[in-house]
RNA sequence: GGGAGAGUUCCCGAGUGGCCAAAGGGGGCAGACUGUAAAUCUGUUGUCAGUGACUUCGGUGGUUCGAAUCCACCCUCUCCCA
């Protein structure tokens, strides 16, 4: 049902296709971060089209809380409940374990939070996280995670990297028993694991040698882009890319900007997603072409361009920076929408912009052009 | 006509003799944001020169070592009584 067919490298970078219960995946890809099963800024799953989304991904975490995962499974599961038909991948978790740190009491079988909703007390293990993204019905199950933050001492990075080994272990052995006990709305979900080691190039190593034997559907490098430099993000996975199977997809969790998701590329990585686009784009952060430009600003209150000459997206089809920026100043619900559906579109773009370069054999030229462009203030 | 009150920096609004270039909010300007507790957070917002100087609190004059703050008159506005 589900698997990654490699169709292309060039040096590291490769072109592929991943196949999902819900479809195939054209990678490399950029997957749209809707956490409560909604992106923020007010787009819906007609809008998930229009921007050119291949991959949604939701939030175990949030799910669980609101509105439950009962509740998504009674409404047919998330693809359903949120009228999205494309793949799913939900996050464990686990990242919540990190972003919440105040709330949370680590211990081996799992987590203690008091949730951000209600201060209620919530535990979260590997089996409760795998058996919610099981009720969820996601297409690829993110297995439960402590993601440290960077720069952490060696001694808590080893043991919170090992504890997560033994909990991938855990959530592998819980998704076999529910697939061959409990019925679900995706018989199809399959887990990835993750890898964690923070900035430790020896630790990263022994962890993705040690969870590759599970031979999971897919890998993910977690705890990166969490307080390291870019460079240090770069080699770490460089160093781990080397024992990642040649055969699975790897996923480089929570990064970046354009520049990021360029290098992560050239190093191996098939998968991205990124909280960025669609935060910054609420902000009036927004990525073109040539480079980023803030809307807010002054100077573009009487520009009748569109964000982006050279964006093909429905937002820079009919509406001038001046608008834009005026319905931001002006607290107008759309503004947001407008701006996060441009962000989006850039996102999805920009990796079919890196797939089309991939299969012309013309990465490096792509790279070379654009990998620091991108990131450049304008 | 009689009585009461108010006029503060872009706006609203604190401040009733020195610690006031003047709280706070809004607005403006700019910055941050990387598996989303984020429509959030931070800085800045009289002028000029990089520890300082200068011009501001309706106007004019005065009291005082010193005034946004006290006094006199004037201007404008609000409310109450005729």
């Amino acid at each position: 049902m589900s698997g990654f067919k490699l169709l292309s490298t060039c040096g590291k970078a490769r072109r592929g296709v991943y196949k999902t219960a819900h479809g195939d995946v054209q990678t490399p890809v950029f997957m749209n971060v809707g956490t409560q099963a909604a992106i923020k800024g007010a787009l819906s799953a007609f809008d998930l089209k229009e921007i050119g989304c291949q991959v949604e991904l939701s939030n175990t975490y949030h799910l669980h809380l609101r509105p439950g995962e009962e509740t998504v499974k009674t409404l047919g599961g998330l693809h359903k409940f949120m009228r999205w038909d494309g793949p799913i991948l939900t996050d464990s978790g686990g990242f919540q374990v990190f972003s919440l740190a105040k709330l949370r009491r680590i211990r081996e079988e799992g987590v203690e939070f008091n949730a951000h909703t209600d201060g209620h007390l919530v535990f979260m293990g590997p089996e409760e996280s795998m058996s919610i993204q099981w009720a969820l019905g996601s297409d690829i199950a993110m297995a439960f995670d402590e993601c440290v933050e960077n720069p952490s001492p060696e001694k808590y990075v080893r043991g919170s990297a090992d504890r997560t080994a033994r909990w991938l272990s855990r959530c592998k052995k819980k998704l076999s028993e529910l697939k061959s006990r409990e019925d679900t709305v995706n018989p199809g979900q399959v887990l990835w694991g993750i890898n964690q080691g923070g900035t430790y190039k020896d630790i990263r190593i022994e962890n993705m040698k040690k969870i590759s034997e599970l031979d999971l559907q897919g890998y993910a490098i977690g705890g990166l882009a969490v307080g390291e430099t870019a460079e240090e993000m770069y080699e770490t996975i460089e160093a781990v890319e080397e024992y990642m199977p040649k055969d699975k997809p790897r996923y480089l969790m929570g990064v970046g900007t354009p520049t990021n998701i360029i290098e992560g590329v050239a190093r191996g990585v098939d998968f991205f997603d990124c909280v960025m686009p669609a935060r910054n784009a609420r902000h009036g952060h927004l990525f073109t072409h040539s480079g980023i430009i803030n809307i807010n600003n002054n100077k573009y209150a009487n520009d009748p361009s569109p964000i982006d000459e050279n964006c093909a997206c429905p937002v820079c089809r009919e509406f001038s920076r001046a608008y834009i920026r005026h319905l931001l100043k002006a607290g107008e619900m759309l503004g947001m929408r407008l701006t996060v559906m441009h962000n989006l579109f850039f996102y999805n773009s920009l990796a079919a912009d890196i797939r089309k370069a991939l299969d012309e054999g013309s990465f490096e030229e792509y790279r070379a052009e654009n990998s620091a462009k991108l990131g450049k203030r304008i």
